[in-house]
DNA sequence: AAGCGAACCTGGCTGC
DNA sequence: TGCAGCCAGGTTCGCT
């Protein structure tokens, strides 16, 4: 599913939901999802402020007044679907469209303003954790975690660095969450793509003569910049079912120039190139030889 | 130590 | 129609 558009753009779909709102009760139907749940999850959250929703990476931050952090990743299949309650029936309880339980709706969170928040999550490539806030920086999930491409830290020299020696296939070296963390394998062919890079060359090579790819190294870091903001402003990308927390899906996807465009014509003008899927460590790329170099 | 491939799990699509 | 095989947005483990 979801690289860092996606997460952000279920961020911003939960946080009118959460923020500033208390957890009332908190549903977990299964012990574990990738991992399993940390002990006594739902007593730790009932009762407890969400005062936060921030995102690092691929991950959901929710900080609670309890001085702990809630930790959440979507892995592949992951899902929120938010809905707000109608009328309250005469016994007190919510009442909403919907029954709320399809298969693999895996945690429910019930919010004070009746907003019910369900993750759904096939695959059970995601998970949840509970850290103390204070030092989310130093948890196992995030500590040793690259930089965040949107910051201002990313920059030409900065990926000069960071590859510099590196034999590794950029591709695989832009996929390194230790280096920079929150690019997936649809935003690194689109990235790549649009710099005029291949996906084979070595990671270490745009370093490797400074002066001479400085240009390039420098062109890469705007595009990752610059394809992740167009795509979080486009509501990420929806591939099969994958959807926002409100049902609607993000559009990105019709802007892909070669992710899932194998055999179609190179969209550079001027080339007369095909774009080609590839497969580099397991996974597929999709890219073009003619303009990527 | 870096750099691969496999594993985790389910569902959807393709082709025989 | 049925079923085997392949593929999927991510991360981690284990082997060279």
């Amino acid at each position: 599913m979801p690289e860092l558009p996606e997460v952000e753009t279920v961020r911003r779909g939960l946080e009118p939901a959460m923020a500033r709102q208390r957890l009332i009760k908190v549903e977990q139907r299964r012990k574990d999802l990738r991992f399993p749940f940390p002990p006594h999850f739902t007593e730790r959250l009932e009762g407890q402020r969400v005062m936060s929703l921030s995102r690092r990476a691929k991950y959901l931050v929710l900080d609670l007044s309890s001085g702990e952090a809630l930790i959440m990743h979507l892995g592949m299949s992951g899902r929120f679907t938010v809905e707000m309650a109608g009328e309250k029936s005469p016994l007190g309880e919510f009442h909403y469209e919907t029954a709320g339980k399809a298969p693999h709706d895996h945690v429910v969170f019930q919010m004070e303003n009746g907003a019910r928040i369900t993750y759904n999550d096939p695959r059970r490539f995601g998970f949840m954790d509970l850290v103390p806030s204070a030092s989310l920086a130093q948890s196992k999930h995030f500590k040793g975690m690259g930089i965040e491409p949107l910051g201002n830290a990313l920059d030409g020299e900065l990926i000069q660095t960071l590859f510099a020696d590196k034999k590794t296939p950029l591709k695989a070296a832009l996929l390194d969450q230790r280096l920079i963390a929150g690019l997936g394998n649809i935003y690194v062919c689109e990235a790549l793509h649009r710099s005029g890079l291949s996906p084979k060359r070595r990671a270490g090579t745009l370093a490797s003569n400074r002066g001479a790819m400085r240009g390039k190294a420098a062109l890469l870091a705007a595009t990752i910049r610059e394809v992740l903001t167009e795509a979080v402003q486009a509501g990420g990308s929806s591939l099969r079912d994958y959807a926002q927390t409100d049902g609607s899906l993000g559009y990105f996807q019709h802007r892909f120039r070669v992710y899932d465009r194998e055999g179609e014509k190179c969209p550079t003008p001027s080339c007369t190139g095909m774009i080609q899927r590839i497969v580099q460590s397991g996974r597929s790329t999709f890219y073009c030889k003619t303009c990527q170099k």
